[in-house]
DNA sequence: CCAAAAGTGTTGGTTTTACACCCATGG
DNA sequence: CCATGGGTGTAAAACCAACACTTTTGG
């Protein structure tokens, strides 16, 4: 930041935000894409994403676009990463800063014009994708495993109110592991970061019926200390 | 990234790289500053960085900033965050990528250029920075600090060869904390991350020479799983 | 009363912490 | 022989992993 001259509107590069967003849905980890209805890529699933306008965060961009594609608001929003290879994108250089985002499965989505097709597509079977967007699914899935372990943003793959149970079954589906109920309670209930309600839920079909958690808001970093599931 | 059509030259951000480079020196936690020859903020320190070029990688050009003005190269670099603000630069939109780098303390720097004064600072006793260098370098410090729990990156602030004590020291200095001399060692012996030289170093002045070690080059990510200083 | 899901403790092994003395060298 | 810094082991506490049965409900 020192050179003396901002440069000349020909050699700057356009910014975009691109978001993954995940969500446990079908007992399967998905992220929602879209299919380009314009070229480069016409028709290849793509994340959802654009550009930044002149006077707006970046934040703010990511969340705009995400509420135009995909309808999607008031949710757990985290910058990734900057990719900015020169040729990454056909028509020139753009710059892309890549956000990750969380929601739980309840949360409606719906397409921004009625030429772009949203689907939820598994992780494990991914179409081939736009520009170097397969790059940035993969650092984002890599980053979420990785926050799952050390911190507590798995809540943000469920509902405000969710039994024990649902809120293993999500971290088995994003490790893509099993772990030990008896151990998952315990270390989460001591955690100190779930508030129990007096409701409960009836299963489907038979079962005793679960307590119902909240997630204590203001503790998203709290528990950084010690990894949740070694 | 899915707007039909890339930004008209009109309303694209400049995007520059901001480099935030770390060294132990002096028995302390450094980084390197420079003193803007030009406005906005002239006079002001601020961590060495400049603008992208149109075709060249992110990370090239925060090397070809750091070896411009300040000589370092070859060098642990790594994307940090980036910072768009929209105001955060008084000339325009200014979309910046920032880094973070360790260098041994060893390695010499220079100026790129007569008028720009360059100057290793505590990050304890910091001037006021230009922009939002100071957000950067706050951000740069949290993140080095993690790292160096978590990972061995901590070898990129010594040379090649160095003893134990020396690797211990520089940890307890960017921790900010003393650590366990034979807890450390074992830790560090344990995690299988060093060879043993033949060579020792004489300590200066009395005492009994130092074994000297290397770090196993191909190491620096392995050791994640756990905490190296719980 | 059967099936289904919720809920609950203990034990053994491993890891981590805390802690103090002897060794090699130079002056 | 003294001062300086290098080098080493052990025991108690904390933490983690593995493991099976009882409770509540609906059909």
């Amino acid at each position: 930041m020192t050179e003396a001259d901002i440069p000349a509107l020909g050699e700057r590069p356009a910014v975009s935000v691109d978001v993954v967003i995940f969500s446990v849905r079908a007992y399967d980890l998905q992220a929602l894409l879209l299919r380009r209805p314009t070229p480069p890529f016409r028709g290849r699933w793509a994340l959802p994403g654009g550009f930044v306008r002149p006077s707006e965060a970046l934040d703010d961009a990511a969340r705009r676009e995400l509420q135009a594609q995909t309808d999607v608001h008031d949710v757990y929003l985290e910058q990734l990463y900057t990719f900015g290879a020169p040729r990454r994108d056909p028509r020139g250089r753009v710059v892309s800063v890549a956000y990750f985002a969380l929601i739980a499965s309840e949360v409606a989505i719906r397409a921004g014009s009625p030429e772009v097709e949203l689907s939820w597509q598994s992780i494990y079977n991914l179409p081939e994708l736009a520009f170097d967007h397969a790059d940035i699914l993969r650092y984002a899935l890599q980053r979420l495993r990785y926050k799952l372990e050390y911190t507590s943003v798995g809540f943000e793959l469920l509902p405000n109110e969710f039994t024990l149970t649902e809120l293993q079954t999500a971290y088995e589906i994003v490790l893509g592991k099993e772990l030990d109920k008896r151990n998952f309670r315990r270390r989460m209930l001591e955690a100190g970061i779930l508030t129990e309600t007096a409701r409960y839920r009836e299963s489907e079909g038979q079962g005793r019926p679960a307590r119902l958690y909240r997630y204590k808001k203001n503790a998203v970093h709290e528990v950084k200390a010690r990894r949740l599931f070694p």
